[in-house]
RNA sequence: GCCGGUGUAGCUCAGUGGUAGAGCAACUGAUUCGUAAUCAGUAGGUCGCAGGUUCAAAUCCAGUCACCGGCUCCA
């Protein structure tokens, strides 16, 4: 796709009281209720997971007033608390964030982690003097006065940019805060236990890096101490589910300071899984009418001057290299290179659409500091495609696009999706009529596949409207992943044609669409969402033998190559330890199945099997095993489909 | 790029100026064992890198690289 710099909002953090939030939008897929894949919590059998599954509530911020009154409160009893212990630290904005608040000092001392502690202990002597807060409607001549009393620029540029009428609230006798409110009545509603202050962060003054850096505190509040609880449960399951954990702990890839940061090494077991998912891949796109390219790494950098990126994308690519007498350039995008294949030969209209997909390799310069495992490297693999078409054919490409993305999307058991339609900008290039045209052809194709969407007036890119679509993951988080963008601007720079019916020359519709969008980015994902416990089809090791005795090794070794002739990722477990650390080892590595083979298995012909999704399976034969095993994997299932055992407790 | 933090064995970490440590993993041996850790032994580190201060630096100082939490930017 070609160059977009539009601001992804999901990673803004919610401002206070401007940000509207719609949960509305969320479309989940209609498709049937096939064998809903077990997600959040898988536990292993075996597993203390004596903690019982009381559900708490944690609701959003937008979602609760009451949340709301706190949180807001007590981002400033944290600015009275750290004025208190820092005379010198000026307020600038505390605003409420979905899971807790912040506030921005400016303070000749950077905040440590140790301060936190401090500031911690004062905002629980603030609770505890049961303040009152009161709301004091003043004019904003006195606001103006009293800010430049206590000399607190920030506040003064605060007040310069807000309407009448002009709100403060005061928190008790000492201190107030220029506020829109709503507080709580009195710090007494504030629990003391359960609050905590998280993490202090460098922030940009009205988040411009040319102005002030200020000092942010993180903090987070509820209305109880279990809340409080399952809040930190829920951070340490993110923290679980990291998928930079999860990648060294399962031996996935690494990032190696020897090459660079942001530049990725798939290690076997997650290249094995890279492959399935790109097998699948391939063969979703030949089934649905795309043709596949293999294009250079590297092309002359005049291409990157026709193409504008030179223009308008320098900053976000590696430098140009010198070779004999020409300059290369590493490829940022895919799309030039498309381009020019379109270009390589008259096109009749009778040719389109064309689709071609590629699983196309690009570097972008990342800035120092902003690299974030597989989330954001500085070199991926795209899941590129460009349809070129008539214009008449937007609304029919588009709503395949939809299709092939929920059919791609869901078999890694996303299906629920926020959709967004960015329509034409202020700057943009390109006739009203195709504008309208291609926008139309959006919204057709999103009304006839029936999902709902957001609608961001002016913010698609400068070259084309587009759609973006974001998955929600097991434990709620959103990521933008997909989209599909028109674009007007390089057909005309590389002036594409087709013949028309009538001879004559015209313009093909062009559109950029990832699925995926970085299979990188879209790996770490995928590898969050399963917590490490991927479906069988997709496990780098699919079953693992554990042979209770050397005496069973000749048996446990001919069933590995029956697996493995069978297609299945088996391997044997040969380490001679005791059967209770080769399961152990075994569901670490969240290995889907684990065969023991004992001697009453070997003389059976039979193993008995332990899957992580489906519990213990008991006794099974090998024929049955293997049938089971081919088909999991022919359907891409989660797991083998075999009727668990009851345990004897139940 | 900016602010703060961190960098010691494959992993998790201890070690605040005076001979580099533990657990797990690895390796060797014994054990042949039935559903989440058998026992014993061995080996493994220019303390991120390159400088400086010092009789002496993992430890103190300035630099640099990478990572972590954010900001900014983004797939």
């Amino acid at each position: 796709m070609t160059a977009s710099r539009s601001a992804d909002p999901a990673q803004s953090p919610g401002a206070a009281s401007t940000t509207t939030v719609t949960n509305s939008l969320t479309t989940t897929t209609s498709s049937e209720p096939t064998q809903a894949p077990a997600r959040a919590g898988i536990s292993a059998p075996g597993q203390a997971g004596a903690e019982a599954p009381v559900s708490i509530s944690l609701p959003k911020t937008s979602e609760s007033p009451q949340l709301l009154r706190i949180r807001h409160s007590m981002s400033h009893v944290l600015a009275m608390a750290v004025q208190k212990l820092f005379p010198q630290a000026q307020v600038t904005i505390g605003p409420w964030t979905e899971s807790g608040f912040y506030y921005d000092f400016d303070n000749p001392e950077p905040f440590t982690e140790a301060d936190l502690k401090a500031i911690k202990k004062e905002m629980g002597k603030i609770i505890g003097r049961r303040l009152p807060l009161q709301r004091l409607e003043v004019s904003r001549a006195e606001a103006e006065a009293r800010i430049t009393a206590q000399n607190e620029p920030y506040k003064l540029e605060i007040l310069a940019g807000i309407q009448e009428p002009i709100s403060l609230y005061t928190l008790g006798d000492d201190w107030w805060d220029l506020c829109a409110g709503p507080h709580v009545d009195n710090t007494s509603e504030l629990n003391p236990k359960a609050f905590e202050l998280e993490s202090v962060a460098g922030a940009y003054w009205r988040g411009d890096e040319k102005r002030a850096q200020l000092q942010r505190i993180y903090g987070t509040a509820w209305e109880t101490q279990e809340q409080l609880a399952e809040y930190k449960r829920r951070k340490e399951e993110a923290l679980r589910r990291d998928h930079r954990r999860l990648g060294s702990d399962l031996n996935l890839f690494s990032i190696e300071d020897e090459a660079g940061a942001g530049l990725v090494f798939w290690h076997p077991r997650g290249a094995r899984m890279r492959l399935l998912i790109e097998d699948f891949w391939r063969s979703a796109h030949f089934a649905d009418g795309y043709e596949l390219l293999y294009t250079p790494h590297v092309a002359d950098i005049s291409l990157w001057k026709t193409s504008g990126h030179l223009d308008f994308y320098a900053e976000s690519m590696f430098g140009p290299m010198q070779v004999d007498e020409r300059q290369y350039q590493l490829k940022p995008m895919n799309c030039p290179f498309h381009v020019l294949t379109y270009a390589s030969s008259l096109r009749s209209y009778r040719e389109l659409p064309i689709r071609w997909a590629e699983l196309g390799t690009v570097y972008r310069y990342e800035r120092p500091g902003v690299m974030h495992g597989l989330m954001r490297v500085r070199g991926f693999t795209q899941d590129d495609a460009h349809v070129f078409c008539l214009p008449e054919q937007i609304g029919d490409e588009i709503l395949r696009i939809l299709d092939l993305t929920e059919t791609i999307l869901s078999t890694f058991d996303f299906k629920t999706y926020e959709i967004n339609l960015s329509t034409r900008p202020e700057k943009s290039i390109g006739d009203d009529a195709v504008w309208d045209l291609a926008t139309q052809g959006l919204i057709e194709a999103l009304d006839r596949k029936g999902w709902a969407y957001k609608v961001d007036e002016g913010g698609g890119a400068f070259y084309g409207p587009k759609i973006d679509l974001k998955i929600e993951d097991a434990i709620g988080r959103m990521w933008q992943c997909s989209t599909i963008q028109l674009d007007f601007n390089l057909p005309e720079r590389f002036n594409l044609e087709y013949v028309a019916a009538d001879g004559s020359r015209q313009r093909p519709i062009m559109i950029h669409r990832a699925i995926f969008g970085s299979l990188e980015r879209f790996f770490g994902i995928m590898t969050e969402n399963y917590a490490g416990d991927f479906p069988f089809w997709l496990a780098p090791e699919q079953i693992r033998l554990l042979p209770v005795t050397d005496e069973v090794m000749p048996y446990a070794e001919q069933l590995l190559e029956q697996l493995k002739a069978a297609g299945i990722r088996a391997t044997l477990d040969h380490s001679g330890e005791r059967l209770g650390k080769l399961i152990r080892n075994g569901e670490q590595m969240k290995i889907p199945l684990l065969g023991v083979i004992g001697a009453k298995e070997a003389e059976t012909g039979a193993v008995s099997l332990r899957s992580r999704r489906e519990g213990e399976l008991g006794s099974v034969t090998v024929v049955n095993l293997l049938a089971a095993a081919v088909k999991a994997n022919v359907e891409r299932a989660a797991g083998l489909g075999l009727p668990a055992i009851p345990s004897p407790g139940q």
